[in-house]
RNA sequence: GCCCGGAUGGCGGAAUCGGCAGACGCGGGGGCCUCAAAAGCCCCUGUCCUUACGGGCGUGCGGGUUCGAGUCCCGCUCCGGGCACCA
């Protein structure tokens, strides 16, 4: 492929000389994978299909050493199932819409979307550097208008069957901004990232997609994944299905008023001593008395204008200062006794019914408010070895109930069942499941995202944007202001229109969407990026779909898996995406993070090392080795002073195989075998199956290392006392280029151009051969009383009886024992005898 | 507070099913080559005792199971991550 003569030893920007050129031959290699199409699949492909799939990426400009090992794992993958006869499909995107690129146009004044095509181009070139080969023709953009049409039309069509809605939400307002914020850029202490102003909550119109209603299949659908026990653990805690009771309270003196609750603990109402309701809960006000007005208007204010983080952290001021008394009572229905209503900021409007009944007993927060306001407290579950006389914590465990009336002496989960068929016989309440899981909440008064594709008309109220005025794509001839307010608010050509139904004068929906929305369906877009009348036809999506290894980080674990399972559920269920896979992402690997100084390497925290220097000194498969070598890809990694030193000894290894795979060495005379022969065939066949193994269980640190083992042992090869025998050297070098070529792409290309004038990466995944990869003859270990006295060469296949005998008649052994008779003999043929006496 | 991970030489890590702990690499030491250096090549490199041969000890700590434990069980310590008034 390289085809300049050979010149030289050219030296590294490090100083350190190469056995070969190593840009010139990796940019050849590029340019080779680039235009020749090898890697481009098309729908009706006839090979079994495998969808390789990184997550798609935001264009912050040129690749970090993040992206380097993503997608140098992706690529192994791309090129190691080529290589194993399929069609891989391999594309590449961007999550291009996003608040950098927002934020240097108010910086900068240009426009977002030159900022971010500039980045785009960065990034794909420093992609196409490293070696990682895609099917470029399936590129997608989210803020490409063909990509935002679709995006659109997606709103629309769950609009149009009842999965989006509009409703009233707090949101963390930035008075400084002068706009709503992200939770993401609301720091630790509840002020601003951009102007340090302390965030507010306000209540605003926003747009949400109700996930709520796939909350079961969410959650059941984890079960059968291959992906890490942690990220479904993660998921499983974000969806927070707990199965409980909803119980109604009536108000005392209000037979026509109940306060309805959520208790997962329903066995527990006997030890209701007072019920809460959430501040902003609507009963607050019709409910406080007017004695009381005074302290449940000062405690709901407080609560108002504190954030989220104010109001959850442990700084939230002392208890007595947490919740007021309403002046109202609810009765108990259990015990038919009146307890008092509380307002307290303990108690989240967003979970459950937004109101409590409290059973200080048995739950903690309870049992410390209770404590603080001087409430009774009932136990009501008698733990193993009774009720101590007194005691300072609530009880949650298991136990016998007592106090309770009808389920005294029952357990907690018969107790449980018991009381809700209790409430539901009386009419009192029913079982039920709650989720910690929120509709998703969508609407984002920001410029650089998809709009919102709604026209709200004064008449018709929300009207759609007909399809055929689709993408509605931001203007250009906006203006960015330090302000931070999205320029889409106050554009009057962009908000001005006229209703499509009744064509009087509306205005345009100015919110846009979570870039998460863009990302819950590109992985579908990617199986037929060209589809001209519909966001992709169902036909090639059932083909590719699902993505067979997605590869991504682990901080996506949660919102943006769920979103895409959430989606992908959705697009099938009205009617987009027929014979879909209802799991898009059947094996999950997420990669770890690269730390420098205790903390993420990443560009904001400005401790990032540039690839670029590394494709120049060991080149893109120097690096994608050292990325592969350096420990467990799930693994974060500590990159430190010592790293460049190993990323050198990766590039050391490709010149030691270049050495070996390039000097011709004295064919040996008579063509004998020798036994050194056979261990070399031994050898690779061994490293065959160790490597195909290891690249199938995703230890790819292990894998390099067998290589690194097999270069060693060729290496002492052809430079034994007899000399290598060519056929024997032949096989083991197009192994050993063979079994590299996913890692490193590169080198073994170029080496096995040279020696065959083929293309490796065309070639297919090479098979071992059983018997040689059963060794002959193996060091059998004997033990006494589990301490080695002895190791012995035996025959592989060696009997119990055979290696018990072996072991017996060792002469070290039989010195070693002395005349005493072991009183057992272990044998556990081929690897080991133990003998206890 | 709750839920997950993890702890092995000077360092990154290996040991896939309970069977030789430390593969592979980095770093370090010694040697060869060279006028010299770089590069390359060879040998050594857990720790303690021993001139040697050889032996003792050793996978965060304390117990246990087993002929045998880095690996399994019980109880801790420390580190990392996630969730966090979720009723």
């Amino acid at each position: 492929m390289y085809s300049a003569e050979c010149p030289g030893a050219p030296r590294s920007m490090t100083g350190m000389a190469r056995a070969y050129p190593v840009v010139e031959i990796e940019a050849a290699w590029q340019e080779q994978w680039l235009t020749s199409g090898l890697y481009e699949v098309d729908n009706d492909d006839p090979r079994q299909k495998f969808y390789a799939l990184c997550m798609y990426p935001y264009p912050s400009g040129s690749a970090h050493q993040g992206h380097v090992r993503n997608y140098t794992f992706g690529d192994l993958v791309v090129r190691y199932q080529t290589m194993r006869g399929f069609a891989v499909l391999s594309p590449f995107g961007f999550d291009s819409f996003g608040l950098p690129a927002e934020n240097a146009a108010i910086k900068t004044g240009s426009h977002p979307r030159e900022f971010t095509d500039a980045r785009i181009e960065e990034l794909r070139e420093s992609v196409r550097h490293l070696g990682a080969v895609y099917d470029w023709r399936r590129e997608v953009r989210s803020h490409d208008p063909t990509y935002m049409r679709w995006t659109q039309t997606i709103f629309l069509k769950l609009m149009e069957q009842g999965l989006v809605y509009r409703k009233m939400a707090p949101v963390n307002w930035c008075p400084g901004c002068n706009t709503v914020l992200a939770n993401e850029q609301v720091l630790g202490d509840g002020t601003c990232e951009r102007s340090g102003d302390l965030v507010e909550r306000r209540d605003l119109e926003q747009w949400f997609f109700k996930i709520t209603e796939y909350a079961d299949e969410l959650l059941e659908g984890l079960d059968d994944l291959e992906w890490p026990e942690r990220v479904k653990t993660m998921q499983r805690n974000w969806i927070g299905r707990s199965e409980g009771a909803m119980i109604d309270l009536v108000v005392d003196g209000r037979p026509d008023l109940a306060v309805r609750v959520f208790t997962t603990r329903p066995d527990t109402s006997f030890g209701m001593t007072y019920a809460v309701l959430a501040p902003e809960h609507p009963l607050v006000d019709e409910l406080t008395t007017a004695e009381q007005r005074g302290a449940v208007d000062e405690l709901r204010e407080r609560v108002a204008g504190a954030s989220d983080i104010e109001r959850t952290s442990s700084e939230g001021g002392p208890l007595t200062k947490r919740g007021a008394f309403t002046g109202s009572y609810v009765t108990n229905p259990f015990t038919d006794a009146p307890v008092p209503l509380y307002v307290a900021d303990y108690v989240l409007m967003g979970y459950g019914t937004g109101a409590i009944m409290a059973v200080p007993a048995e739950d903690d927060r309870d049992f410390a408010f209770a404590t603080a306001y001087g409430l009774p407290i009932i136990r009501t579950t008698e733990p193993e070895g009774g009720l101590p006389d007194d005691f300072d914590s609530a009880y949650t465990g298991d136990g016998i109930k007592v106090n309770s009336g009808f389920l005294d002496g029952l357990g907690v989960i018969e107790a449980k069942a018991t009381a809700i068929r209790w409430l539901e016989d009386k009419g009192h309440g029913h079982g039920t499941v709650n989720y910690r899981l929120r509709d998703w909440l969508v609407s984002r008064q920001r410029f650089w995202g998809c709009p919102i594709p709604i026209i709200h008309c004064p008449d018709c109220g929300i009207v759609p944007v007909p399809a055929d005025q689709l993408p509605v794509v931001a203007p250009d001839d906006v203006e960015f202001t330090p302000s931070g307010q999205s320029p889409l608010a106050t554009h009057e050509g962009f908000v001005n229109v006229a209703c499509p139904r009744c064509a009087k004068a509306a205005r345009r929906e100015t919110d846009t969407m979570d870039t998460f929305v863009d990302s819950s369906w590109y992985f579908l877009r990617f199986t037929d990026p060209f589809s001209p009348d519909a966001p992709f036809s169902p036909e090639a999506a059932a083909h590719w779909m699902p993505v067979d290894q997605y590869i991504g980080g682990i901080e996506h674990a949660i919102l943006h898996l769920l979103y895409a399972r959430f989606f992908t559920k959705a697009l099938i269920d009205v009617g987009l995406a027929p014979g879909v896979s209802r799991e898009p992402f059947r094996s999950l690997f997420t990669q770890g993070m690269i730390r420098m100084d205790g903390s993420k390497m990443s560009k904001s925290k400005g401790n990032l090392v540039a690839p670029t220097k590394y494709y120049e000194s060991v080149g893109a498969d120097g690096l994608r080795l050292f990325h592969l070598f350096v420990g467990p890809p799930a693994d974060d990694f500590d990159w430190t002073e010592q790293t460049d030193q190993v990323i050198e000894g990766c590039g050391r290894f490709l010149d030691r195989l270049w050495r070996l795979t390039t000097t011709s060495y004295a064919s040996r005379p008579g063509g004998a075998t020798s036994d050194e022969d056979l261990e070399v065939r031994r050898a690779v066949h061994r490293a065959i199956k160790k490597v195909t193994d290891d690249l199938d269980r995703w230890s790819y640190n292990t894998a390099v290392a067998q290589l690194m083992e097999l270069v060693n042992h060729l290496q002492r090869y052809v430079r034994s006392e007899v000399g290598p025998a060519q056929g024997v050297l032949d096989e083991a070098i197009d192994a050993l280029l063979l079994l590299l070529a996913p890692m490193a792409p590169h080198v073994p290309a170029e080496l096995y151009q040279r020696r065959h004038g083929l293309h490796i990466h065309e070639e297919a995944w090479p098979s071992y051969d059983p018997v040689l990869v059963q060794a002959e003859t193996t060091t059998m270990v004997v033990q006494i009383l589990g301490k080695v006295r002895d190791r012995i060469e035996v025959d592989s296949a060696i009997s119990e009886d055979e290696a018990a005998a072996l072991a017996l008649s060792s002469e070290k052994i039989i010195a070693e024992l002395d005349g005493r008779v072991p009183s057992r003999v272990i044998s556990r043929p081929p690897k080991l005898v133990n003998l206890v006496l």
